[in-house]
DNA sequence: CACGGATATGTTACCTTATCACATTTCTGC
DNA sequence: GCAGAAATGTGATAAGGTAACATATCCGTG
């Protein structure tokens, strides 16, 4: 039903709940080898963006967490959601306000997400060109970057082929 | 007191007035040339930004537009502000929830945008090099780019200097 | 084990950012 | 001058996000 792990995402078909587990446990070893905990209301949380499969707003969470016992305050999610974008578990995306779990904890990267304004699908792409490209500009300029949102809107190769008809 | 007009930008010193009034010039011309209406509100709006040289908020702006007459209600201020990033001269600045005036407009360029953690400078920086490397990163997955986000956290050169000691 | 500080969670309240809907005005081409 | 389109004014409200403080849990140390 899906190719092994490639790229782990894009606009490819794969075995979400494969994926969704094997990312789970390396995000499990990610947590373990930093000394952070994630306890259980972050631990769903990611489980949450990592069924969906997709950006989700920290209310959509909220509403997620409050129902399976979790506290129903904005707090509750927008604390759990921090701490796994602090600790590279999940992203931030910021054109859509939203959160989308990691997939590639532990390894350095620098997200790039590729959005599709028809269809909504979100794809984190590895890019190292994209951030070094970056970090030399910065450089140039005397700037020190410590994070980095690089975000492109646009059309998924299947909107776009349908779109061309 | 300044350089003639270098990458128009950064973190060097220039003439404030002397930017914000070529710039507005250059809006007008590409407004003019893309057959789009610089209204009032819109040319308040963008002088606003300019004038400020720095990244606003929205409910900052609409507060200098209803002070010189213009109604009070966000869509005021929202309307002219998606006017001017449409036609290019503005940016948004997602990770501030704010915008800031273009400071090329009508070159074809990707904004990035170099954001101080410490002392809130936004900078405008030229990096053609990380639209290419975005575009090409899109297009190896079939992805067809219509507008990019890239904005980089960190600090600026004289923060940096000022952390290191 | 117990106790004390650090960490995490629950909850209330509130602020900021952004959009919808609809009436009214202004512009533009004919 | 008039009809349709574009732009603006305005009220209401949705959506996103944070501050502050009380309570509970964890964890190292004596």
């Amino acid at each position: 039903m899906a190719s092994p792990t490639p790229p782990a995402n894009a606009f490819t078909q794969h075995d979400h709940a494969h994926c969704a587990d094997t990312t789970l446990h390396k995000a499990e070893a990610v947590a373990a080898e930093k000394g952070v905990r994630l306890t259980p209301v972050r631990k769903r949380a990611l489980e949450i963006l990592l069924e969906e499969h997709r950006a989700m707003g920290a209310y959509e969470v909220l509403d997620r967490l409050a129902a399976d016992g979790f506290g129903n305050q904005p707090p509750v999610a927008y604390r759990a959601l921090e701490f796994l974008v602090d600790n590279g578990l999940a992203h931030r995306v910021r054109r859509l306000n939203a959160f989308a779990a990691c997939m590639r904890p532990g390894e350095e990267h620098a997200p790039v997400f590729l959005i599709c304004r028809e269809c909504g699908e979100v794809a984190e792409a590895g890019a190292d060109e994209v951030r070094q490209a970056l970090l030399g500009a910065a450089d140039r300029l005397g700037f020190h970057v410590e994070r980095a949102t690089v975000e492109a809107l646009g059309l998924c190769p299947k909107c776009y082929q349908e779109a061309a008809q």
